[in-house]
DNA sequence: TTTAGCACTCCTTTAATTCGAGTGCTAAAT
DNA sequence: ATTTAGCACTCGAATTAAAGGAGTGCTAAA
């Protein structure tokens, strides 16, 4: 289809580029395959069922749509969507009523950083019908403002941290061996004065190459101090992935028109039960700020080869920190699910801001 | 059917309870109503179907029996599962086998109570094919030994407690209004000197008691000191109630038969987003140690309606601290689920008494 | 290049029929 | 007084047949 010919083969293909459009349209409202004279009558009338079906006959040897049968209309295939959604993704925007609605809806009562999370999940499941899923802020962006360590038991010590936002958190962490209390006060003093101002992540690294270019000539305490450091960072950042996802709203998978086939939804019910997958393609792609869209067969997972999963970046203080999306059957209203996506990206971005944590 | 006559009748009553017994046994493993001739086989051939006929006959009378339409196999009314639970509850016993089959399971790398949480969880749903459910042990019922309280901003208190177990909890909590360090020390001494080794339920109780004596004469110090105290050991019980409850295993619905039945299981799905009715059913019976069976329309809440949930309640040091259970449709296998949430909840208590929290 | 027209395909719906598992009742057997 | 064999009857489930119709592909005219 994509083809830079004369001004002429470019109308042709604008034109069967619609079809595409309405095919895709019409089927993920009804779920029902679509007929030449359907997409006729959406394209105004100035057209005729016949052109369609040469049209579509044409967009079918291109693999962008298919039959279920002889005798019954289009369905569009996986590259069909995938061609949707490329040329509608850019311009897609949410009417300004329904955000503002969104928005009203979202700010309703919300202070914690759990009530967040909830919030834009339940709002995304709500609004599109399918699963919403959200990733919690990864702590490895955050900024260090301050850290203490508390040893509350052998090889046991409780860390709290204070973030640069203010956000104080505390993590039960397990040692490998024992540390002494003098020797924690030293690893909390080697942290703050090196340390204070730097992501999670950036501390981990630095102590890693710090660690690498001391020679064993070196001291060996200031080595030792580095490691057990290095040790606490490493675990708090890990402590956090396991449960990093949150969804909700398994249940409007039920209410869907493929809800006929059980063998899918099924699939999906598994997926949630063993969420690494889905953990793993959201880490994947979290430095990418923008709206990825994951269609069918792309997926890798297998779990996920008939389902769309929709996700974009939020952001606190520029940079990524987590994804939200949407996962659901193939047949998806994509410009619904992008422009919900992505604005309730925002609202959390904006929210994360000002929220008290 | 109850029914206290000559030894005669015993007999016949007798009987009249195993072609019961064997309609439920026979229904909950096929998912088919169960036909005369099926019972009289399974009960050894010296019975004809005829006769168990007339006994079905009685049996749907009496209202524990069913049949979809004239001239099909009967099916267990509510109160059909009720009998049969009532007479066989008492006498369920796990096959040595099996449980040490379980045990073996359980047992299998767990170290955190997060993990014991999440393998109990596991297994029931993988044992029984339903959603596996489990309570967090209530907070309110462990003894402190020791507490810590550190400011770490306005109005927000980090509080560290250990308890008779040596489990290491924290918890932030946030005042409604500040507390200046020195006070908070008091606090801890307070409780530290006054409440050590007394159950958390118990400290309320006792600071809410000593609140309600003291008399506005006395001095005004030691009454603001029990009031924050029971601010914050109040919102520490309370913190955990929201995500007290575990569970695992959904997507076993899928399977069932009565999957047929999309309503039901979908039901059953909203059921877990709404989980609120769940959780105060579990916590109505937290006193009780015993296996409880909810049957049905037994259930007061609406959602519940066509399911059964199963649960027991697991122990320790003598205290029974959380539920476990299983939530499926009314057809279950009762047996296999009364025996294994049993076992369950004994491996459960066993575990808690030597895991390193 | 578009479109009207038409034959053809094949899914879906409906109706009619058959099949058989299971019951209830009656009369004989124990 | 029970139990049981026998049999007519019921009613859902499965099978088959037919009709209906939405939609296509192709051809020939506009």
């Amino acid at each position: 289809m994509y083809n830079y010919n004369t001004g002429r083969r470019d109308k042709k293909e604008e034109r069967k580029s619609r079809v595409l459009e309405h095919v895709v349209h019409a089927y993920v409202s009804t779920a029902v395959p679509v007929s030449s004279k359907t997409v006729a009558a959406r394209m105004g009338g100035n057209i005729s069922s016949a052109t369609v079906r040469n049209i579509m006959g044409e967009l079918e040897e291109e693999g962008y749509v298919e039959q279920p049968h002889t005798s019954a209309g289009r369905i569009p295939t996986h590259s069909g969507y995938r061609y949707y959604v490329d040329i509608t993704k850019d311009h897609i925007r949410l009417r300004k009523k329904e955000a503002e609605r969104l928005a009203r809806e979202y700010n309703w009562r919300i202070r914690t950083i759990k009530e967040v999370i909830e919030r834009t999940s339940f709002l995304i499941s709500r609004e599109l019908h399918n699963a919403g899923i959200v990733m919690w802020p990864s702590i490895e962006d955050f900024y260090l403002k301050h850290m203490e360590l508390v040893k509350v038991r052998t090889e046991t010590v409780l860390v709290i941290l204070v973030t640069m936002t203010n956000a104080v958190k505390n993590y039960i962490v397990r040692l490998e061996r024992d540390i002494e209390k003098a020797q924690l006060e030293k690893i909390t003093n080697y942290i703050n004065t090196n340390h204070e101002h730097s992501a999670f992540s950036r501390i981990a690294a630095e102590l890693r190459s710090t660690l690498e270019d001391t020679s064993d000539s070196d001291r060996q305490d200031a080595a030792g101090i580095a490691r057990s450091a290095l040790a606490i960072i490493d675990s708090i950042i890990h402590e956090k992935m396991e449960n990093e996802i949150y969804w909700e709203g398994l249940d409007y998978f039920m209410g869907e028109a493929e809800f006929q086939d059980v063998s899918i939804t099924r699939r999906l019910l598994q997926m949630f039960s063993e969420r690494d997958d889905l953990i793993r393609l959201m880490r994947k792609e979290l430095p990418y700020r923008g709206i990825k869209v994951h269609i069918g067969e792309e997926n890798s997972c297998k779990m996920l080869k008939e389902c769309s999963v929709i996700t974009s970046g939020y952001t606190l203080h520029g940079r990524t920190v987590g994804r939200i999306g949407v996962i659901g059957p193939t047949r998806m209203d994509y410009d619904h699910a992008l422009r919900t996506v992505s604005c309730l990206s925002d609202l959390i971005s904006l929210k994360l801001r000002e929220i008290d944590w």
